[in-house]
RNA sequence: GCUGGUGUGGCGGAAUAGGUAGACGCAAGGGACUUAAAAUCCCUCGGGGGCAACCUCGUGCCGGUUCAAGUCCGGCCACCAGCACCA
């Protein structure tokens, strides 16, 4: 009899060995097939690991070593995305210097990732804090800079209160800071920007070449936000200037009845001396610039505005006057500020009218109410009325007919229009990267060389932030102070550092040739394993992460940088871990389960066939003390299979069958994120041994190559208990026969008017009238009155309809 | 409001292409072993009816297509996620 299970004496005892025997080392060899899979690196934060980070590493490990038993190259690496406010934070208030406690953290991540067996390749482990890694991150700054496509801004940014930082838009989540929860102000300052919007069209065009789940596609495009229509210029009554507005629905011009200006438009001072209602828009204005963006649109409900009485603006396409309004449900930040307003086939316009007793005109017939009721805004139905040379064409016709004729009367063009807004590139704080541009009052902005990267975060006295939005770095005046590369006159360097963004937007090129110090990495370790095979990551950052760095790779690929337009060509998420109660897990909450209780209790094993085993990979699902030991239980049955090992170099007939769909199941399953039930079938597999009471040698070895990238360290030590040759690691996977996965004789439904009567068993290539003729057989007495209709489908079931 | 997704036992969840609903696991109940407990093993486990073989209802709700619907179509409802005055 066997020992039982000590998970505290196998699982270090192999992780030692892979490590001694260099078992996961991802060979230099160019000529293999490669796989190429990844997941996002953790920021090393203090709290170490969360039980939430080993659901998807397992999942990509299961399939990193399956791929290894299968032949392949495999590149499954790992590292630290470690700048970033958390670790300043805890710095500045325990008095140590950032680059320590990241130390710590990242000795203490490790550990935990190792203690798990992972099939990592330390030996490419990277770490976006080091200076031979960010060199590369300053590198890709200069290339944007020199390309146009980084540019200092004054302009009014997302600025988090409590974090005393500028931030993108993608990190304000409604109306506070998505890291700290705090509230969000606008605050104009002078920024670094990303030209990101010029690639929104690559970015939208690259998701057709990929393969990413749908929802992340999706979301993406979304965000990107692409939308068609035209620019119309309409004139001011009496004045030179046009008021240019940007419209989707060309076709409802004639159904404007008057326009809206934001606030913020510069046309309103312009003609301060033309409007004579000034106090109240004064007043209009100051109280919209108190609101923030979020506020604005909480507000939403209840349109507010002030006519601006003196101006008025011309339709051109019926040369009618109408009035000009100014009101915050118009943004200065998209299209031109201004609006057209068609409150007949427009909500917001019809809510605004109907407030303030404008005129509403019906341009588009068709609506099943009429349109001072509610507004008509379908395109797919309808067609034009009321609108002189448009009337009797469908809305599509009349957007083009419309765009021809603003077009040859140079009055308005075509025009596509996007939500994307370029990405605020600069942080006022120490612990980042430092921007590698000098500003000198003849040059302007210069950059520094390519040899003197990198340019080294210096030490400072302290990491607090200022109040006046200044970085620590602007107070050392040693480090600030420098002569221009250009002219050499007195010159000052650049004191905001990038976000945290920035190191991880191309991370996955480093990995392969992480030591590199003439380029990124070399154009044949880029050629071989660019694209990344599978990517799985968390879907918080489908438009932060995966969005920039699919946007810094595309740059790349315009450079001649790398090999491939897009950085992955396969993209999945996975679901959150919650708390037993079903809540999300948070200290507060008191339901955060630490994965070292868990190796500790149970072992590394239990803990990944549990995470795997829990549900749906990409849903969320409730942690479950009870099912880690159901998971438990089930290793230790694997374990005591041992005792029921027989020779036998084949499997039992009466279970080949099941051995080849077990196989054909766990194959496909591990390929399609189907984990939960490549694990039941293993559990069903091996319920069917214990209910023989016996396992074939041939048997138990198959076993043992499928439940190994599951649960590696049990499989390990049985393998080499049961004297099969070598390493599981580098054995090779399985082969099945779909032919075989058929069992001889199989067993048919035999239904009556589509109800299940009575089953029958049959050989596996029965034919139609034999299977019939059983079924009749078998059903007799259910059969009452004429058959009508006899169904056979092979494999399945037979039925019979009676009348 | 818009976009995407999900609704199946007491619970987590299974069910290629429409073809025996509830695999696998958990919990629960009963039994064996034990002085006892834990562990382990065996049995039961969607609702209702029947001693039983069986019958009947059942995949969020209403309708439809089909020999056959958890799966397809139409119309609702609920929940989750993302976006949200983007003209």
């Amino acid at each position: 009899m066997a020992e039982l299970y000590n998970h505290h004496e196998v699982e270090p005892k192999w992780q030692k060995i892979w490590d001694d025997e260099k078992a996961f080392k991802t060979s230099d060899d160019f000529s293999k097939p490669k796989y190429y899979a990844l997941v996002e690196f953790p920021y090393p934060s203090g709290q170490g690991l969360h039980v939430g980070h080993p659901r998807p590493y397992t999942a990509l490990d299961i399939v990193a070593r399956k791929r290894r038993l299968q032949g392949y190259n495999v590149l499954y690496p790992m590292g630290w995305d470690a700048f970033g406010l958390p670790t300043e934070n805890y710095a500045i208030k325990n008095k140590i210097h950032p680059r320590i406690v990241t130390k710590n953290n990242v000795a203490r991540f490790k550990a935990q990732l190792h203690s798990l067996g992972y099939s990592f390749d330390w030996d490419r482990e990277i770490n976006t804090t080091d200076p031979g890694y960010y060199h590369w991150t300053q590198w890709i700054f200069l290339k944007l800079f020199n390309a146009g496509l980084a540019y200092k801004s004054e302009m009014p940014i997302n600025w988090c209160t409590s974090c005393k930082v500028g931030l993108a838009n993608e990190e304000v989540v409604n109306g506070v800071c998505e890291r700290c929860g705090s509230p969000v102000v606008r605050k104009v300052k002078s920024q670094w920007m990303l030209k990101i919007t010029e690639y929104a069209d690559k970015l939208i065009e690259g998701l057709d070449s990929v393969d990413y789940v749908e929802r992340i596609a999706t979301q993406q495009k979304n965000w990107i936000g692409k939308s068609r229509g035209a620019e119309v210029d309409f004139t001011l009554a009496g004045k030179e200037d046009k008021l240019t507005v940007y419209t989707t629905r060309p076709d409802t011009l004639f159904g404007a009845t008057y326009m809206v200006m934001s606030p913020e438009h510069p046309y309103i001072d312009k003609y301060k001396d033309a409007i004579s209602n000034w106090d109240e828009v004064v007043a209009y204005r100051e109280e919209a610039a108190k609101k923030s963006d979020f506020e604005r649109s909480e507000l939403a409900k209840d349109k507010t505005g002030v006519e601006l009485k003196g101006l008025r603006a011309v339709n051109p396409v019926n040369d009618t006057e109408i009035p000009i309004w100014i009101s915050d449900y118009v943004l200065m930040s998209y299209g031109t500020g201004a609006i057209m307003a068609v409150p007949a086939h427009d909500d917001r316009d019809w809510e605004f009218a109907k407030k303030f007793g404008l005129p509403i005109i019906e341009v588009v017939g068709g609506s099943p109410v009429p349109v001072t009721e509610a507004a008509f805004t379908v395109v797919a139905t309808g067609t034009l009325v009321n609108s002189g040379f448009l009337n009797g064409l469908s809305v599509a016709e009349a957007k083009e007919k419309i765009t021809e004729f603003l077009e040859s009367r140079k009055i308005g063009h075509a025009k596509v229009n996007y939500k994307l807004r370029d990405w605020v590139f600069s942080r006022q704080r120490y612990w980042g990267e430092p921007i590698p541009i000098i500003h000198c009052d003849c040059c302007g902005y210069v950059p520094l060389k390519e040899e003197d990267l990198p340019l080294e975060l210096p030490e400072v006295d302290s990491y607090m932030p200022t109040d006046n939005g200044e970085s620590p770095l602007a107070a050392m005046d040693s480090w600030v102070n420098v002569k221009c590369p250009k002219c050499g006159g007195p010159a000052k360097r650049e004191t905001d550092t990038m976000p945290q963004w920035a190191g991880s937007s191309w991370y996955f090129l480093r990995y392969t040739d992480p030591t590199n110090d003439k380029a990124l990495a070399s154009k044949e370790a880029l050629k071989y394993w660019m694209p990344v095979d599978w990517y799985n990551g968390g879907m918080e950052h489908t438009t932060l992460h995966l969005l920039y760095s699919r946007f810094w790779h595309r740059f790349l690929y315009d450079q001649g940088v790398v090999p491939c337009p897009e950085p992955y060509a396969k993209r999945t998420s996975h679901g959150m871990i919650l708390g037993e109660n079903g809540e999300k897990m948070s200290k507060s909450r008191g339901n955060v389960v630490n994965p070292d209780d868990i190796v500790r209790d149970y072992g590394a094993d239990t803990l990944r066939t549990y995470e795997m085993f829990i549900g749906a990979f990409d849903q969320a699902a409730s942690w479950s003390e009870d099912g880690v030991k159901g998971c438990r239980r089930f290793l230790e049955r694997v374990w005591k299979l041992q005792d029921m090992v027989t020779d036998g170099d084949t499997y039992s007939a009466d279970l080949e069958a099941k051995m080849h769909q077990t196989i054909k199941k766990v194959s496909g399953d591990f390929e399609t994120l189907k984990y939960n039930t490549a694990i039941a079938a293993l559990m069903s597999l091996i319920n069917e041994f214990y209910k023989k009471g016996s396992v074939t040698k041939a048997e138990y070895r198959t076993f043992l190559l499928l439940l190994n990238p599951v649960a590696p360290h049990i499989t390990e030590e049985l393998w080499s208990l049961s004297g099969f040759e070598g390493r599981v690691y580098n054995a090779q996977w399985p082969e099945y026969s779909e032919e075989k996965t058929i069992e001889d004789t199989i067993t048919l439904a035999v239904q009556v008017n589509g109800k299940l009567r009575a089953t029958i068993q049959a050989p596996k290539d029965v034919d139609k009238d034999t299977a019939i003729a059983l079924a009749k057989e078998a059903a007799a007495e259910k059969i009452t009155g004429t058959v009508v209709k006899e169904i056979f489908v092979p494999g399945r079931l037979v039925n019979i309809v009676v009348k």
